[in-house]
DNA sequence: CTTATATACAACCATTTGGTTGTAGGTTAG
DNA sequence: CTAACCTACAACCAAATGGTTGTATATAAG
């Protein structure tokens, strides 16, 4: 009943993803991502790959940065960017943690169905619902 | 100088992949696929764990939805939401494309490191577009 | 039958997003 | 020094987001 207080620690790590998951959410933004990962390039280089304005490529850039996929570097006239993985490590663990707890559910239902006689896939059993739910 | 000229057939995907951390960048939504991955729960069940309108929670299934997080189904007069991990391990798994073409690099770079001589860190190496596009 | 519940959906609103152009300042090249 | 280049940033705009309320409809419960 609860469900959804997020402590204030966790409040802020929250915010922090949204920010991961809302900068990989755009294609070009990935391509940039990856653009920097292949090869440490200033913005104006990465903006050539792209038809749309600098200012665009700059935004995009923020945006990654913000979520800290990517940091900035001065050097010289130009600002070199460089992905930083750990973010994205972050993300990547996140969703595991997503399939993890997916996954247990599915051994608890397991755990269900191997007990003798429970064969009705519907019953109005209170503990709920014995879907397989095996989809794609 | 080409780039991000994704074919016909990337750029459908590129929209999944699109709709997917879009879906993910809302801390209620990921709140949502984890209840429904816990189990399997109609819509105002879930909307009663947020204090926001039961519209604004069937929004938010709704952009789940649109990414194949989550699927309905229609019970009796309730629509039951059930998880779709496999999207999930899609976005898990390319997360992981990333970082390994980040790792690549590094082993790359290794290997200039480990010529003898060869210091700079920085090669402007004009052979470029040593694009492995490991996507997905 | 009547009422309560679960959903669908439209209309509206404020804010954010993704793009543009324009201006200005710092840095490098000739 | 001057010109070209790279970046920063503001102002503006259309469209998408995340929320609201209100209305309608189908199903379940009494």
């Amino acid at each position: 009943m609860v469900v959804y207080k997020p402590s204030s620690r966790d409040r802020l790590e929250e915010a922090d993803i949204d920010r991961i998951f809302q900068a990989l959410a755009d294609a070009t933004r990935r391509d940039i991502l990856r653009q920097s990962m292949l090869r440490e390039q200033s913005v104006s280089e990465l903006a050539r790959n792209y038809s749309m304005s600098f200012a665009a490529v700059q935004k995009h850039v923020a945006v990654l940065e913000r979520a800290l996929l990517v940091t900035k570097e001065r050097r010289g006239r130009e600002q070199i960017v460089h992905s930083n993985p750990a973010a994205l490590r972050r993300a990547a663990r996140l969703l595991d943690a997503y399939e993890a707890l997916w996954r247990d559910r599915i051994d608890r239902l397991g755990d269900l169905l191997s007990e003798p006689g429970t064969e009705a896939p519907r019953p109005d059993t209170p503990g709920n619902d014995t879907r397989k739910d095996t989809q794609q």
